[in-house]
Order: structure tokens, then sequence, then C-alpha cells
DNA sequence: TAGAACATTGACAGCGTTGTCATTTTAACT
DNA sequence: AGTTAAAATGACAACGCTGTCAATGTTCTA
């Protein structure tokens, strides 16, 4: 019934340590041996056990994933592109939703790589860009890869994930820009994310480039959340529109609905009367109305190479995957809800 | 700095053996002993071992949760209910989504099985429904749970748990009836869905009770998707309303807002002109506008609970946890897309 | 063609637990 | 107190794999 690595040795007529060989891809098995095991191993569908790796090797075949995002869209999209190539490679995957806040995290770190002796973690933001945590890490010797809000300038290369969110609120701003729009408002998200600053600072850059002179109080400061977007375009759109806005950047898409559902409460029309933009391309920026145009972020394809990276930090020698992309540009997907000014 | 099993022995003063029956609540271990022991696992902040403990015991400390929705905000809310569950009883929990189309499912799953010995299985629909899926779990005596929709009356109390659809769709149903409705439609979701037809059927019993004649031509047959809302909306108030219908079901809270997306393009207003009900309360039917009447689905209370009644089953004696619920009813949840007749 | 250098393979211990079974301690009887 | 049954503990071999190091094959050099 269970068929191990011993079953697939006789089998090959090789002794137990080659089949390890053959199964880790280890260099130095002749060719004709490889093929003698690797038929073994397909007749008797041999499926080497995790825990006895785990066990026995000094490195281990189980990576974490963790996260402290309250988007589930976001979320399920990193677990199936880090899944994915943990599949192939043969690893397995443990999440760890964790909040932030909470304090005790360092301890449920520890007890986490404790139970379970990770090969290593890809961490998410805004989790990835605490610096406490990266510290721990470090300190504890754990392999891993950050996703990050970020320009590709910045170095780490080895064990970063860059998401440029400056450049794609830098198109998004050009589009609107382009459609003739001058009072661009910008919904900001939570402050200790670095995708706020960089989008902030995406859309600033725009519009410097465009010559429009920056102005604050075209700026609302709140968190990543439907509620927040609904508050930030009261707050900027007021009672009857005095800044005479005729563009709304969301920080995310979340944001962008809760605006949208602001104008709707407020009677303006979208796109004709405002014009408003998502970032992120989450599911229901296609599910609100009109549709929104966002910035499509490929958060499956990003984790993934997030894997990759890990994956060639852990299995150092034996693993040279050079295709590894390290900087992702979130791109502009035009919908329904924006469109040119009509002033 | 790796603290075993036998330095918390040595502390403690008993043998390796000792320590595993504490560790594991095993009985027959004198209180003092008992207490001697912990304090030394404490003190030395001792984590067992997970992949020796899967190795050498006869039962794994790693559960499965499988599912293969689409619904982000389910699948998130089945793992965090799972996971919290997990984390106290020391399991780990292994993700796996899946696709039931692929067909490759059933290797995929013997794959998972042999690579890491799995004390159970938590399904989700909809394949919990699969019968295929369930003789060869049967078949290969994998403990599992499955979370399916259904009444109360249903056996098998002790290896699966009921959502009760049935009796939601009857008290959404009945909250259009006392608002004066008598044209309501109904978006269907999947056919391959149980819940599909016991939503249907709460519906029809409702309409029954109320004298209400049934009328097939008021049902769209359609998926659980925005998209197909937003074409079973089309579909049923035509060009005119011919059908006069004054409310409308959806199948999911994603059918009721392409419902809602759908009438905007129709110029319906809502509620005023047309009443929509969504189901199971997702995040975004507070995101919708107006916001979705709805039927609340504690998804990480029962995912909690499917968890409890696996580690029921998998610990044995060791483990008699009375009050696990194994039927839930979702509960009417009225926000503004709801309103009394003005016809 | 001998000998060195290198490539390929194998024997065996050990990873940190749990299961089995033997041993010791405690409790419960006469 | 002496016996017996029961409860509590311990010794030690697995579990299925990988790391180490020694043994064997193979190729190359002179």
């Amino acid at each position: 019934m269970k068929v191990t690595i011993n079953d697939v040795a006789k089998l090959a007529g090789v002794s137990m340590k080659t089949v390890s060989r053959v199964i880790n891809k280890e260099p130095s098995v002749r060719k004709k041996t490889y093929d003698i095991v690797m038929d073994a191993v397909n007749t008797l569908n041999y499926q080497p056990n995790l825990a006895a790796r785990n066990l026995a090797g000094t490195s281990s075949f189980t990576v974490g994933l963790v996260y402290d995002n309250p988007n589930a869209y976001y979320v399920i999209d990193m677990q199936n592109g880090v899944l994915s190539r943990c599949k192939e490679e043969g690893y397995e995957l443990v999440i760890h939703p964790c909040n932030y806040l909470d304090g005790n995290m360092e301890e449920d770190f520890k007890t986490m790589i404790k139970r379970s002796r990770l090969a290593g973690l890809v961490l998410t933001p805004p989790l990835s860009e605490q610096n406490s945590i990266i510290e721990m890490l470090d300190e504890m010797g754990i392999h891993y890869v950050r996703v990050l809000s970020g320009r590709p300038t910045e170095e780490n290369q080895d064990t970063c994930i860059y998401v440029n969110d400056y450049a794609a609120a830098y198109e998004i701003t050009a589009h609107l820009l382009s459609l003739g729009h001058k009072n661009i408002g910008f919904l900001c998200g939570d402050k200790e994310h670095k995708s706020t600053t960089e989008r902030l600072e995406g859309y600033q850059a725009a519009l410097k480039d465009h010559s429009i002179p920056l102005n604050d109080e075209l700026i609302y400061e709140g968190q990543y959340s439907f509620e927040s977007g609904v508050e930030g375009a009261k707050a900027l759109l007021g009672e009857s529109n005095p800044k005479n806005i005729t563009a709304l950047l969301g920080g995310n898409d979340e944001m962008a609905a809760g605006a949208l559902f602001a104008s709707r409460l407020m009677g303006i029309e979208i796109p004709q009367q405002l014009s408003i933009t998502g970032f992120e391309d989450s599911p229901f920026s296609r599910q609100t109305w009109p549709k929104l145009t966002t910035a499509h972020q490929a958060n499956d394809v990003i984790s993934q190479h997030a894997a990759r990276l890990l994956f060639r930090k852990t299995r150092g020698a034996r693993n040279q995957d050079k295709d590894i992309i390290t900087t992702f540009t979130p791109s502009l997907v035009v919908r329904e809800s924006s469109g040119p000014t009509t002033a």
C-alpha cells in the first residue's frame, strides 16, 4: 500500500541513497541510473514522505506565506501563486494570516518556525515593510522574500519583489490628465503602507510633469477601505464640490468603490460629472457601476515569482532559476468610470 | 537553541515518553508529573516538532482544506475558521484549492495524501457534494468532514455540517412578501450546487405558504456570478418589465450585485421600483449601492465547527467536544436594497 | 598500462517523535 | 502486613528519509 524509498530502491536495484539523489535532482548520478530509478518511481507511483524529508534533511520542504491584509482577493491570489510554485517544486505551503497590531506576533512567528522548520517565508505588505520583523528573521537566520511597493532602483534584488506603484499611479494620473482633467483629487490609503506614499508620489509627479500645481487640499488621508472611500469622497466633494474636482484617484479599488457609492448618494453622475479610478483591478472593480478604470496588478504572477526567488535562495546551487522578474508595474485598465471632462 | 523532547525530559526528570504523554494529553499521567512536565515545557518554551510527530505517530497532525470555489471571501473565511481551530489543537493546515472540472483531481488528492499523511480533510461545497469524491475518500480510509447545504433532518450528523439555505431563502422570501411583493423573481445559481435547489425550494415554499402561485417564468437559471446576475435581471425584467416583477431574489450576493448593476443600466430605481436581495452577506454586499439586504452566513464559525467535528473523529476518545453545532441557518439582514412595494 | 584523479554508488547512523511492551509504583483488597 | 490488580512510568525500536564518509567504477595522464 504505502510505498517508500526502499521499495523504489529494491525495484531499481540500487541503494536507497541513490534514489534519494535522484528525487532531489542531485548531480553526479549517471543518466542511465537516473532513468532506471525514475522508471521505478513512476511504476510504483512513489511520493516521498514530507515529514521524513523535513525531519532527516537540513533543509525543509515547507514554506510559509505571511500576510496581514484584509483584502480577500489579494490574499487568495498570493496564495495561489505561491502554491502553484510549491506544487511544482514539491514543497508544502503553510499559510499564516496575522494581525500586526496583535503584538504577540513575534512569539507567533517563532512558534510557527519551531513547529515546522521552514525553508523560508514569503512576506507580503504591509508586513514586509516592517523592519522589526525583518530584523527578527535575519537574527533567526530564516530565509525570506519580501513583496514590497517600490521602484526598480532599490537594492536587495535577491530578496525583494517590487511592485512599482509609483509608475502605475503616474500612468493613471496621466490618463486622467489626457482626458482633460485638471483638478484631480486623491484618496490616500493607510499611511503605514509604503504603497500609499508610492502611489501618492506617482500622482504628484504626473501632475508636476504636466505643469499642474500641487494642492494638498485635493488629498484625503484615509484607509484602504470602502468606508474610507465614502468618507473621502464626501470630504473632498463637500456640499457642492467647491474645489471643482472633476476626477478622483482612489488609493485602491475599495476606496474607489466607496467614492462611487458616495457620489451616488450625492447625485453625481459617473463619469459624466466625475471620473473615478481604482487600483489593483480586484474582481469587484468589475462589479461596480460603472466598472472601474484601474491599474491591473497580477498578484498571482507576482507571488509566483516571489516563491521562485525564495526557492533560488533555499535550494542554492541546485536551482538557478534565471527568469525571475523582480519588478512589476501594474498597468492601466480603462473602463467606464473615467471619461473626458465635460466642463 | 533547538529544544527537543529530550531536553524537556531531562529538566523534568522523567523519561522522554512521559513528556510525550503529557503533550498528547494522554490519560494515566499523574497530576503531579503532569505539572512538573508542563513547567519544564514552559520554561524551555518547547514546541514539539511536527515532522517528527507525523513520521513517528500513527495519526498525523496536518489537516487539509479542500475547495473549488471562486468566491475569495468565502474561501478566506473558511480558511480562517479551520486555521484558528488548528492552532489551538496544534495542527497544521494544508490548503488545497482545486478545479473539479480538471479531471485529474483524484490523482491530485492521492498525491497530497501520500506526501503528507493527513489526519483528515474538510470539504466545502460544491466538492463536498460530489459522491465520487466521498466514495474515493471512504475507500482510502481518509477521515473527512463535509460542509453541505441542507436541512437538519439529514443523517450523517457526525460527518457533515449543514447550512440550511432552505430556511434562509424562506426567510428572505417571507421578508419580501411582508413588504407587499407578490411577483418575486429568483436568480438561480449553478445547478450543480445543492445550495441552488435548497434556496429555490425555500423560496417556493414561502410563496406557497402565502398562497402565491408559483410561476416558472419568474425563475432565471444562471450561475453564481456577477455577470450571470446581470444577465438574469435583464432576462427577467426584459424591455419594460412585462411580468411586473417588483422584487428579485439573488442566488448569492454576487448575482444580486449583478442585478443591481443591470437595473442601473435599465434606469430602474432600487428599492423604489425594485427590491433586490442577496445571499451570504459577503463584504461586498455592503459595498454596493444601495447596500444589499441578504442572509448572513457565518462562514468562519461554520468552518470552525467543521474542524472541531473533524478533530472529534480523528482524536477519538481524547477529544469529546460536545458543543459542536452541526446545522447553521443564515439569518436575514435587512439593508437598503429592499423596501415596500410602491405599486 | 599503471597510477592518479574524479565520478558514481552504497552502508549506516541519526533526525525528534510515538508505539510497544516491560518494569516499577501505587492503590485496593484480604 | 501480604498479596494482587491497576496505574504510572521507562527502555528501546521504529517511522522514512538525508548526511557523512567510505567503497567502488571510470576516465585520464604519462
